[in-house]
RNA sequence: GGGCGAUUGGCUCAGUGGUAGAGCGCCUCGUUCACACCGAGGAGGUCACUGGUUCGAACCCAGUAUCGCCCACCA
């Protein structure tokens, strides 16, 4: 007897059948599962594992305050298939899960539900109780309505309104099957995420890689803050050109430029061609005035300007683009800003308009929007017969805030920054080399890594003009007249983390001290809720709280995310890691597609695709859905297409049937082998071979990312084992009293074989395999080991696995005679000639036996060589089919 | 303007040099002794287009078109 191989290490070999149930079904399955997985602790990360033996998720956090969609589903999925693939490889997976709780979403949330709204000058109250709660009170919707609170309340009633909105996604998760240690989760506004934020900002700004500049900057007047270069998004808009005359002092004539911002005339400064443009050349070094305002403005040249972009020449505004940025901080223009923070003119008359006209029409402006102001200066223009034709519209391009709905302005403010290359090319190639030593799945996401850390401007601006968030952990010195000193902040030690300063005092002052001359203030910004989840892996990993567990889990295995934001949150956390630790945060990268509508279009609430993932969940079944997104490669955009769903259904309940099926064939008192040495007939040592080839195929591909390939050879293999091997053995498997070792022959491949397909099935299938492994299998078979070739081909022997194949051609020809004879596959055949490829001859005759049974040939059976690749049967008598008693 | 994907039967997609594949849908038939949430058989494609390389191209090269996306573009 050949030794003994137990393919599977933590469960003896064989076992008795236990309960096979008559019927099969997937009912309930999802609620069984997880409640005993929950009760078992199944994914509890085992913290005093090795780090060479822990694989470590930075799993994103979806934000509480939408919805779950289908894209989550989408994506979870293949998460979940790499760390069941992992755990079952042996690793001990640290698979958390974070919730989302920061930033305007969420903010606007809370206003809405609690009917309040974040004013941080105000002191924290003790037992405060919102004015109403829940989304139906129309009480809270406008801002005068809502109860002005403290920083400290509005982050209370977050992380309260948060952990009722994570219970409905934690349902969904784990009716869904995610594997995720439950025992670890964070929220991106809590605690631990504050104290982690403000430790890794002091711990740049000591380093000097964050730092204060006032300086123009995108600001969004809607939401009153600045905005990040990563947070913009280029929209159509409609605009005109406007066509406007300035006048040379020196008497020559009228210059005529085209702006689309006339509004903005009393903002400008110069006048700017190109230094080559022979048009203009004549006119440099002299001074214009500009017209309705009549401010004298010299005429300047500068390479940036373009000589085929309207008139060529163009008016420089502080500020109306980032062209005029830099040809202010070049050119060393003089600031004349009128648009305010709120994206109206400003109040005051600006004194640099000293024309008795150009003054009664600023005050007429002032206070006016932008679009309302360029309607009158343009109404001034024409009365004045400076405007040159009519206005001609154009479709142009802005910048807008990508939560915003108005074209960004550009004012100067006060803004904290983290260095990330934007202006400085050392650290630019360093992160470059950060992205090139990350492993990209798929390998084509790169390019967005690297088109975007090149095409960097600035540094990050992590600060927000906002009342909720992680507040900077700084307050400034107030000199004698009450103003900060900026350049020398204090701060707080690590160790008083998180702390909030527009409620607690530096140390050395008291809280009477505040805001008085000779005093202290704090800082009024929060962060950027990108700085705070670009550390998500230092937040969940328990960076500065739990030092054993950070040294086992980080730097992490793998972090999966959206094509969306490899700019934002994939790109800001390789930045922390490599200014904390001189490291990437992950060695591999995940990337998932979008899900698409049947038209092609991203999927989107909106579009009324009102496709719940419970619904989904319910109507289809878990293992059905996961069945639909691991059919989807990483990186691709995927339909959504219940069919899809439905065949995973259908793979659910055959994976089911078969195995009842192949179990059937065991009794309480002849348990199902696992001994190989019981494989003793060719095309089952044949099968064996087979599924080796397929143990290998879809380990390698899911080592490298590919799920969908490791599914695809699985499935293939799994449905011509039903389809033919499970129907050519079947006779023999039953015939024990006939054929002892034929029975066991079968009956022990079947068992092997099933064993590993479930294994195979189980990151993508849970529930189902969890199944049937619970007939037969002590444990779970999300903890059983990965499933490996060499075993398999022990027990196959030198079989080639062509067998399989050339027996199920030759019934499928002799099914064929049936079904085109429109009689029942049962009928028998009483002669028939069957004609094979000759190289697959040798194969048909090896499974001789197993063919007859299976194609009911009871009579002669003369088989012949062809030379055409096909196996045809010819000559076929009929017989009737009998009904069994 | 620069770049990245995609283009294969009605649909959704595999297939990186050697006689076009799968599932769904469709057609015909069968069937309840694993599976009607079923089984068997069948029809259906000049692989977007144009050139090139090669004994041989869905696959490699050059170009074109269409679709989607990323980056840049506010005079």
């Amino acid at each position: 007897m050949a030794e003994l191989n137990p393919l599977s290490p933590r469960v003896p070999a064989t076992r008795a059948v236990r309960e096979v149930p008559d019927r099969v079904s997937l009912d309930g399955v999802e609620q069984r599962w997880d409640a005993s997985w929950s009760q078992q602790g199944l994914y509890a990360f085992d913290r005093t594992a090795a780090r060479e033996q822990v694989y470590s998720i930075d799993t994103p956090p979806p934000t509480v305050s939408g919805s779950l969609h289908v894209g989550h589903v989408f994506s979870y999925t293949h998460t979940d298939v790499v760390a069941r693939y992992r755990r079952m490889r042996g690793a001990e997976v640290f698979y958390p899960m974070g919730w989302d709780d920061n930033g305007l979403p969420t903010e606007r949330r809370v206003q809405n539900y609690y009917g309040v709204r974040c004013d941080p000058s105000l002191p924290y109250v003790e037992g405060f109780v919102p004015p109403h709660q829940g989304d139906a009170g129309s009480g809270g919707k406008s801002a005068k309505d809502q109860v002005p609170v403290s920083r400290r309340n509005f982050i209370e009633l977050c992380v309260r309104l948060s952990a009722e909105d994570e219970q409905q996604f934690e349902a969904l998760w784990r009716r869904l099957g995610l594997s995720v240690d439950w025992s670890r989760t964070y929220q991106t506004i809590g605690e631990r995420a504050r104290a982690v934020a403000q430790a890794a900002f002091l711990r740049n700004l000591a380093r000097g890689e964050a730092y204060q500049a006032e300086a123009p900057g995108l600001w969004d007047v809607t939401f009153q803050t600045a905005v990040a270069q990563a947070e913009l998004e280029a929209r159509d808009y409609p605009g005109a050109y406007h066509r406007v005359a300035f006048h040379r002092t020196d008497g020559g004539g009228d210059v005529h430029i085209e702006t689309t911002r006339p509004e903005l005339l009393p903002a400008c400064v110069a006048l700017i061609a190109h230094p080559d443009d022979e048009r203009y050349q004549h006119l440099f070094g002299s001074t214009v005035t500009s017209p309705l305002f009549g401010v004298e403005l010299p005429v300047l040249a500068h390479p940036a300007a373009e000589p085929d972009k309207g008139a060529g020449i163009a008016m420089c505004c502080t500020f109306g683009d980032l062209t005029d940025v830099q040809w202010w901080r070049e050119l060393r223009l003089p600031t004349r800003s009128v648009v305010g923070r709120d994206g109206r003119l400003l109040r005051e008359t600006p004194d640099w308009i000293t024309s008795d006209g150009g003054r009664a029409l600023y005050a007429d402006l002032a206070g006016k929007t932008t679009f309302s102001a360029r309607e009158a200066v343009v109404a001034g223009l024409r009365d004045s017969g400076e405007l040159d034709g009519e206005p001609v519209a154009t479709q142009r391009k802005a910048n807008f805030y990508e939560k915003g709905d108005k074209p960004l302005e550009i004012v100067t403010s006060r803004q904290w920054y983290i260095r990330n290359g934007g202006r400085d090319e050392e650290l630019r190639a360093a992160l470059l080399t950060r992205g090139a030593e990350l492993g990209f799945h798929p390998e084509f996401m790169r390019v967005r890594y690297e088109n975007w850390v090149n095409g960097l401007n600035g540094d990050w601006l992590v600060s927000r003009q906002r009342f909720f968030g992680v507040p900077f952990p700084v307050w400034y010195r107030l000199d004698e007249d009450g103003n900060p000193d900026h350049g020398n902040p204090l701060v707080p030690a690590e160790s008083a983390l998180p702390i909030d300063p527009s409620t607690d005092c530096p140390e050395g002052f008291t809280e009477d001290q505040r805001g008085v001359p000779g005093g202290f203030a704090a800082d009024p910004d929060v962060m950027d809720t990108w700085a705070t989840s670009s550390l998500s892996p230092l937040i969940v990993g328990g960076w500065l709280s739990d030092d054993d567990l950070f040294s086992r889990v980080y730097p992490m295995d793998l972090r999966p995310q959206g094509q969306d934001i490899i700019r934002t949150w994939l790109f800001s956390t390789v930045v922390r890691s490599h200014l904390e630790f001189g490291a990437l945060p992950w060695s591999d990268a995940a990337i998932s597609g979008w899900i698409l509508d049947p038209d092609r279009k991203k999927m989107s609430k909106s579009k009324g695709n009102v496709v719940t993932p419970m619904g989904l969940l319910e109507e289809h079944g878990s293992d059905a859905v996961r069945y639909w997104a691991a059919s989807a490669k990483l990186g691709t955009d995927a339909a959504f297409e219940v069919g899809q769903m439905k065949i995973g259904r259908r793979l659910a309940i055959k994976v089911l049937n078969a195995s009842k099926f192949a179990l059937s064939f065991g009794a309480a008192d002849e348990p199902v082998s696992l001994d190989p040495a019981h494989v003793t007939r060719p095309i089952d040592r044949a099968m064996l071979a087979g599924l080796a080839d397929v143990v290998e195929a879809a380990t390698a591909s899911l080592e490298a990312y590919d799920h969908t390939r490791a599914l695809e050879v699985t499935e293939t293999f799994f449905w011509t084992f039903c389809d033919d091997y499970l129907e050519l053995v079947k006779d023999r498997a039953y015939a024990a009293e006939d054929d002892p070792e034929g029975a066991a022959s079968a009956r022990a491949a079947l068992g092997i074989a099933l064993d590993t397909l479930l294994r195979l099935f189980a990151p993508v299938l849970p529930f189902a395999t969890e199944e049937v492994w619970s007939w037969w299998r002590e444990g779970s078979v999300h903890r059983a080991a990965w499933p490996t070739a060499e075993p398999l081909r022990v027990a196959a022997g030198d079989a080639d696995a062509g067998v399989v194949a050339a027996a199920g051609a030759a019934l499928a020809a002799l099914r064929k005679v049936k079904s085109e004879a429109k009689v029942s596959m049962r009928t028998p055949i009483t002669a028939v000639t069957l004609t094979v490829p000759s190289p697959a001859r040798a194969s048909v005759e090896l499974a001789l036996g197993d063919v007859r049974a299976a194609g009911r040939v009871t009579g002669a059976l003369r088989l012949v060589s062809g030379e055409d690749g096909t196996s045809v049967a010819r000559d076929a008598e009929l017989g009737v089919a009998e009904q069994r008693a």
